[in-house]
DNA sequence: ACGTTGTCCGACAACGTTGTCAAAGGAGCG
DNA sequence: CGCTCCTTTGACAACGTTGTCGGACAACGT
């Protein structure tokens, strides 16, 4: 009855009893009005934000969706969440779901798939990673700077075997940061030596395995730094040091929890998921409100923490 | 078009060419069928589950919405997810806000309002703290047990003046928590000195300064063990520790990362936040399968991981 | 008495989808 | 050719909501 509906908007020109009895029945049925129909009525859509990760149990995704999530909020927004897995396919039928339900825009850590036939129908900004094939809004890391800065401060300490962790390099963070790792290797004028960088880490135990597997190595090719490309690379590493006889610098890129109260300190280059966030959601606000400037391409600093792991001597 | 839906449905009767064409136009017009019409008129709603809890970016919390979430997706269902703060009035504005959304079933973390208002029209299920006076499914841990484990573990290792840490005491499982380390001391004929017992931790920076405080008693009150009653009181705890004179035994209840590479590393009481998530899961589908048994009350078992930090010596 | 104004309320259509039903057209049979 | 049967297709209504519009009724001035 468009009574109701005029109550529960708070329109005016109900008289006051009528406002009263709908509400009373409302409250004895426990009536909830049906939102969907209602954006569905009004042509908008739904207040929804979708996002897109990888998994949100991983600290560095859900520092993104709580950020998103509150900001979000903020504007009466809510926020439904979907892991990829870093599965390509995953991520378009994902992206679909999410179009389908009317979603007034997505935020998307892409998971390498080709972004050349996602539809304009609505705002998308890319967090961490760069689509593929499309120009839109993309909020990123200096990656390769982080890494350089790594590799550089360790350098600094004295180290000339520094090796590397990281995911696979067909991703993109990765790819970057080894970028970065090596620029400051051949700046240093230090050869790079192919057996002391390990990529295809995907999840700590697989960097605590390959950072045993270096620390075998006969004393002169073993290395004596590690740079550790992202937190779960370099909780993978403290595993493999704990305990270890070796004493190895450290140096994470990503700040993780705890790394200030382990012995010794961990030395990161502190990357800010929540910036990273924030400034993704008010890319996409600023599109909801109508923005049609060019596609942006915004860089979120990083910072180095200097702890102590970083700066043990080789 | 209903042939456009019969096409999108995979719905039999309709001619090969003619299905073509449909899908050509799809693809040309970037298409996407209206989930939230087609949920409004096939009555049933819209595949989608409302998980409420206090702060994503909390590991506990994170890990819970990971299960949740991919044990949705296993089934069809997206997952919204939404912060309360511990705010009662937000959990209540949430509540309401999914049911508009015709969210099909609500897994709520508690913020300790007041559930008799709630609405029996979806199935919900309470994790981690029951609901205030409502008969609902409700998944918790042993909590008193973990606490009262942790303690005796502690007092078994000489342990007399155990220092207690938590969040404020009307949260069910800080008060629970409570109830069993007093068990302990009690059963053990210990005296529970109340300057030692400091509640009302909400984070991990109070509860450093907690303990730093009590860290500054005269050595004959100062405690020689701390308990810590969830994650954040342990990380709290680690860091008032940190590089401080006194070695004190800390046993923390949750489980977090890190604890096993800190020195020393971590005796913990761990707790299974995705296993609670996983059996309120299970009963969100066996209700939205037609369950209707009487509600439930599911308790997931806890387990104590020796690791060093707990067997200190007074 | 009349017309005018204003308030309050419901009838109706439409959002995009789909279940129901019937119409159109072709094939097969006597 | 007339009939049935089947395949393919679209017209229509309905899901719950809301924008538009007009009707009912009271209050007012003349």
């Amino acid at each position: 009855m468009k009574t109701v509906s005029r109550v529960l908007n708070r329109e005016t020109g109900v008289a006051e009893d009528t406002a009263e009895r709908v509400l009373a029945a409302i409250s004895a049925l426990d009536f909830h009005r049906n939102d969907l129909a209602s954006s569905l009525r009004r042509g908008h859509s739904s207040a929804t934000l979708g996002l897109l990760i990888e998994d949100i149990s991983n600290p560095f995704y859900s520092a993104i969706a709580q950020t998103v999530e509150s900001l979000g909020h903020e504007r009466g927004y809510v926020l439904i969440t979907a892991s990829c897995e870093e599965d390509p396919e995953r991520e378009r039928e994902l992206t679909d779901l999410l179009l389908r339900r009317r979603a007034d825009a997505l935020l998307v850590v892409p998971a390498g798939a080709d972004h050349r036939s996602v539809s304009g129908v609505v705002p998308m900004v890319f967090l961490d990673r760069p689509p593929v094939g499309v120009e839109a809004d993309t909020v990123l890391f200096d990656n390769a700077d982080c890494a350089q800065r790594g590799a550089e401060h360790l350098i600094a300490h004295g180290h000339r075997r520094i090796a590397w962790l990281s995911d696979r390099e067909s991703l993109y963070t990765a790819a970057e940061r080894l970028t970065g790792y090596r620029r400051a290797l051949r700046t240093a004028g230090i050869p790079s030596d192919p057996a002391v960088v390990r990529t295809g880490l995907h999840d700590a135990g697989q960097s605590e395995t390959a950072l045993r597997d270096l620390l075998e190595l006969p004393k002169d090719r073993r290395p004596t730094a590690v740079l550790a490309a992202n937190n779960r690379n370099t909780v993978g590493a403290l595993r493999a040091l704990r305990g270890h006889r070796h004493e190895l610098a450290l140096v994470g890129i990503d700040e993780f929890e705890l790394a200030d109260v382990l012995t010794p300190a961990v030395t990161v280059v502190r990357t800010y998921p929540e910036r990273l966030a924030a400034v993704a959601t008010e890319r996409v606000f600023a599109r909801l409100d109508g923005d049609q400037s060019p596609p942006e391409r915004l860089i979120v600093p990083s910072e180095l923490v200097v702890r102590g792991s970083g700066e043990i001597a080789p």
